[in-house]
RNA sequence: GUCCCCAUCGUCCAGAGGCCUAGGACGUGGCCCUUUCAAGGCUAAAACGCGGGUUCGAAUCCCGCUGGGGACGCCA
């Protein structure tokens, strides 16, 4: 079994495309298949190499390693369309020399006129067939007078073409409906019907997994492989991915591409995940499943046959549950990206990521995105008694009777770091003892205090956090931390001037 | 307009003629836990588009309608 993603490099990768090179990897990965990867780069105007780079990145960065491809090669290379220009034309000449093919001199100009006036009558605006029946003689002035026509396949008449097509089974065409497509531009190079045939007889493809957008291109490509001698491959056509409008998911909608939700901070096992559930079913109730599992379990006549509606909630909880996960040290390197941008850290030194992987396991149960974090735990690094006070919800824990005894006994009680959650608990219970306040009371005007906030992770967790970076040295290259004892004095001395 | 594809909770799926009083997940509501926001646990509401057949019996098969999507390029 041979499987291949063939994307063009001009823009992004989209996640409909990532699903698409999923489907083909798990199918091949199930099955010992092999997986490859190849480059359609025959429009030269909006192909580039960085395209393809950032394509070949994303599918690495989800783990959708191929076993031939333009990077590794492979026996039937080269894998880029642009580097395979002889094999179409010797296609082409072969297509010609059996009068499968023929030149037309049809401007774009009139075709585009044709194409207008078939509309307004209400009839489907193909290619009328102008060229179709010239004379040898004709054909011959019109090249000698330097024009340049392009060369077309020509549709046999009045024959039905079908496929089996393994997620949709038989689909029908008459071929009263196709009109003869354009195998090789005026320019020379191959366009891409044509191409894709030629590549994938030549490189053995013998699972064609695709979007659904094909279907209507899949009887055209059936009758080049009739043409050309060549087994055509079987079929299987995806439904598209839509936004929740049902149109086509596209950037109004939000991300659509992989290097997005990257840029995002999802985690790419959570979008590997969601994607393969996005139209089709592991079978049983358990949905978080490893790729490898996914794989073992795919059959391609499983897939479902309607389109699927991009669920970016679903897609979240995903990625909370990879991140929960996750190893603190692996959730560092990926989130200090975003500390960086913070300011929060400077440098990525080993004690610096240490600290983060240490502060990671209180934030990553709460936050949908790595993205996110940071601002998660923005209190250890940018603490401000006076501007915290500024804000009527902290303002407010002073309304509490016990409030202000609370925060005297917390500013005496801070008499030094505190490294662990039994000695934050403690002094928590030392206060509790000297005020009389407990629960709601007793913790509000303490949370207040220690982070300048209304909300967050577990005291218990957090204080010791925040002791922990003010004790790191200047070299760790972290922005300064204010320590706990500082804050309880901080924040007493703005409360005194309310 | 023509051709092709599709149709189960708001969303993603399960369901391949009786196992369906239609199941699971996300989301939503409620409850519990709790020093807060989350998380977590429990729980509730929520769907077979419509109309005809076939059959003892249809979410499942057939036809039509409606609705949605795709294609009709010297783009891929």
């Amino acid at each position: 079994m041979r499987l291949r993603f063939a994307p063009s490099p001009t823009g992004q990768l989209h996640v409909g495309n990532a699903r698409t090179a999923l489907f083909n990897w798990l199918l091949a990965h199930g099955k010992e298949g092999t997986f490859i990867l190849r480059i359609e780069d025959t429009d030269a105007e909006r192909s580039t190499r960085e395209s393809e780079a950032g394509i070949l990145d994303d599918l690495r960065w989800l783990g959708l390693d191929w076993d031939e491809g333009p990077d590794v090669e492979g026996p039937h290379g080269p894998y880029r369309q642009s580097e395979r220009l002889h094999l179409y034309a010797s296609y082409a000449n072969e297509l010609m020399a059996g009068n499968h093919a023929y030149y037309c001199f049809c401007s774009p100009q009139q075709l585009d006129a044709d194409r207008r006036a078939r509309l307004d009558e209400g009839l489907p605006p193909g290619y009328l067939g102008t060229c179709r029946n010239l004379s040898p003689e004709e054909v011959q002035r019109r090249l000698d007078a330097g024009e340049r026509p392009v060369i077309r396949f020509r549709v046999p008449e009045g024959v039905d073409v079908a496929f089996q097509d393994l997620v949709r089974g038989e689909v029908t065409f008459s071929s009263a409906v196709i009109s003869d497509p354009v195998i090789v531009r005026s320019d020379g190079r191959p366009q891409y019907n044509f191409a894709v045939v030629v590549d994938d007889a030549l490189m053995e493809i013998t699972h064609v997994i695709r979007g659904e957008d094909h279907i209507s291109n899949t009887p055209r490509q059936l009758l080049m492989y009739q043409a050309l001698g060549f087994t055509p491959p079987h079929f299987a056509h995806l439904s598209l991915v839509m936004g929740p409008d049902h149109t086509p998911l596209s950037k109004r909608h939000g991300a659509t591409s992989v290097a997005q939700f990257r840029e995002r901070g999802y985690l790419p096992e959570a979008l590997v995940n969601y994607l393969a559930l996005l139209g089709w079913s592991p079978g049983g109730d358990e949905e978080l499943l490893p790729i490898g599992e996914l794989a073992s379990r795919f059959e391609i006549e499983d897939v479902g046959h309607s389109a699927g509606i991009f669920d970016p909630e679903k897609l979240a909880w995903m990625n909370r549950h990879y991140m929960k996960a996750a190893s603190p040290g692996r959730l560092a390197a990926e989130s200090a990206r975003y500390f960086l941008q913070a300011g929060y850290i400077l440098q990525r030194t080993p004690e610096a990521m240490e600290y983060l992987a240490s502060l990671l396991p209180m934030a990553v149960g709460s936050v949908d995105r790595l993205e996110e974090i940071p601002e998660r735990v923005r209190f250890v690094f940018a603490y401000d008694a006076v501007a915290a006070l500024a804000r009527p919800e902290i303002a407010a824990v002073l309304d509490d009777p016990g409030a202000r005894a609370v925060l005297a006994a917390l500013a005496e009680e801070i008499t030094g770091p505190l490294l662990d959650r039994e000695s934050f608990r403690a002094m928590a219970n030392r206060i509790k003892d000297r005020t009389g306040q407990k629960g709601k009371s007793l913790f509000h005007p303490i949370r207040a205090a220690m982070t300048g906030e209304g909300g967050g992770p577990e005291l218990d967790l957090a204080v010791p956090a925040i002791d922990r970076g003010a004790a790191l040295a200047a070299g760790a290259r972290v922005s300064r931390i204010m320590s706990c004892h500082e804050r309880a004095r901080s924040f007493a001395r703005a409360t005194e001037k309310l």
